[in-house]
DNA sequence: TTGAAAGCGCTAACAC
DNA sequence: GTGTTAGCGCTTTCAA
């Protein structure tokens, strides 16, 4: 493989005139520019970027870390749909991503420690899970850069994105009061699994039905840990302990489709329980058209991460975090009630 | 950051003493090692992943270059099962996964050469797309590391991990046959898109039909991109075509999820056209339990694909392609016929 | 506008 | 079992 030191001998320039016309070519004459780049296509030379972060002191890479295990990890779309944010833009500026999954979920943190301090990366975008507020205690004492996807401590300021989804809980819980459901069941993300500063799903079902004038019966809200499974088991208990239950608002779309799984196994009608999805996602759209659905900024919320930390790592400075709003969209619910098609 | 000579100096031995600890400790007296380890642990010091990288030229780091753009990308199931499946066997043997998937399908091969001639990465693992026959030329040209999920040319031997769909195929449609069908459609996977080296669901669905003495029709089949759409789209016109068309066969479950949405957009009930899933993915297996499916080995194709491309770093040679096989699972179809629960 | 020389932090020969 | 030294390929003063 050929070095910038081939190519400069082939130019009859020095090595520094090579790295110039590498990255600031405008210091260069244009004819010794030309000499140089022919040289270069001529040896096909590639830039060692191992050598350039070694001078530099900066890989550029961003890791993304995520704390699951990883058989949930790649199965989880609203995680894909970060994920996509963040390459996306990080590779637009430059920056190679590094997907760290540890098998173990407590391993995950440290894996961030270790590959920034490490070097590998420049950076990490880390989910709020538990204990995470003394890694962020960490990373700061040694002045190293990460972002959070969600505040991760109830004075946390800085170097987060996060989403509220408290509007979005709102505007569903008042449209299913508004078309007369009482009995309307929430199936809330977890609070064990993650370690999530503020029950905003909550918040906005609470405030909702305290608007109507409806009593707030916490035994209509269950945790799950926005899986399938757990949209399945919750629903079911939730429809067996309230049999006059007639809604549902999920907090996400896998949840959405293990209640709408158990809605068939339950024997259930369409008609006999409304159900909001939580996340908006495109497979959902298409599955299920019908489904009103709170929407999760999930792509957008990768994509800021991105953005962040790109902005820390260069400014060298913490950021003031982020807040991404949640809205609420309604489908057609005619379709659904005159329709007697069986999917399945 | 500390460095190595800074662990060096606090424990009174040489940097290649440190050196040893950290790569071959059995070489080191033990009272000589704890002292180093107790230097390494005083001053929190992490070796420069970087300057390791450089001498030993070797990035440890493996690229998953996805050619698809990326919103398609992070959204395919299947290709997330290839990923996890890479991640977890590369990540357990020490190696660093980097995910790239470039705006623009026709950079991807690009990107892939540039990663590697630029030593981000040791090796990448490529899907078979238009053109990666040149690539592989090209890499082989001058030597560098690369595994295919798929044979991108007819006479590929090596450095390749597929899937032949043959068999799944063939034991889908003689299953369809055994149930009385006599019209079953097949859609497809591309062959505009990918650079299969050949139609494999069609071969078993065609040896299947001739076993059976039928006569096979080439307008029962349709090409589709893998895609919900595709699998909608192409469900409908096959159905409109064919009117007594009572069976279909998918090449992916995105389709699967795209038929079963036309079926009932198109009014039909479950009993007039059974559907064959085509990768036995678990969120399938969750949402319609009732189908039966090809297994797709989409996870086990990626840890191989891992596998593959760490010995062929390591070993410095080109490995025999690896062929994994398909089978046909059977899920219990009473449920469905006798099923009256409307899903959405 | 260009070049010489030092050095990023580690590892590999080769000595002892 | 341990140390000395050179050097991976680049960038960066500093000088010309």
């Amino acid at each position: 493989m050929a070095t910038l030191y081939d190519v400069a001998k082939l130019a009859r320039v020095s090595p520094k005139t090579v790295s110039r016309v590498l990255n600031e070519s405008h210091l260069v004459a244009e004819e010794t520019r030309q000499r140089v780049l022919a040289a270069i296509e001529k040896l096909d030379y590639h830039p060692n970027a191992i050598a350039a972060s070694l001078k530099r002191n900066r890989a550029n890479k961003i890791g993304f870390i995520i704390p699951y295990g990883s058989d949930f990890v790649f199965q989880d779309p609203n995680m894909m749909e970060q994920l996509r944010g963040t390459h996306d833009y990080v590779s637009m500026v430059g920056f190679e991503l590094i997907i760290s999954a540890p098998l173990h979920k407590k391993d995950a943190l440290q894996e961030a420690l270790r590959l920034t301090k490490n070097r590998n990366v420049d950076g990490v975008i880390l989910y709020p899970s538990n204990g995470i507020d003394q890694i962020i205690k960490e990373f700061r004492a040694k002045n190293l850069r990460y972002v959070t996807l969600g505040i991760c401590y109830d004075q946390q300021k800085n170097n987060f994105v996060e989403v509220d989804q408290t509007p979005g809980c709102y505007l569903a819980t008042k449209y299913l009061l508004s078309l007369g459901h009482r009995r309307i069941g929430l199936l809330n993300k977890p609070y064990s699994f993650f370690m999530f500063s503020r029950d905003d799903l909550l918040n906005g079902y609470v405030r909702a039905l305290h608007e109507a004038g409806i009593e707030y019966l916490p035994s209509l809200v269950r945790e799950g840990n926005f899986t399938f499974e757990d949209g399945y088991e919750k629903f079911r208990s939730l429809k067996e302990e309230h049999p006059d239950l007639t809604a549902v608002i999920c907090a996400s779309d896998p949840m959405t489709y293990g209640t709408i799984r158990a809605i068939a196994d339950m024997g259930l009608k369409t008609d006999e329980i409304q159900v909001v999805a939580g996340d908006n996602l495109p497979l959902t759209q298409k599955l299920f058209p019908q489904l009103s659905s709170i929407t999760n900024p999930s792509y957008e919320q990768g994509k800021q991460a991105g953005k962040m930390i790109v902005n820390i790592i260069n400014e060298g400075t913490e950021i003031p975090g982020v807040t991404l709003n949640t809205e609420f969209v309604v489908r057609n619910m005619q379709a659904i009630n005159h329709r007697e098609n069986i999917i399945v």
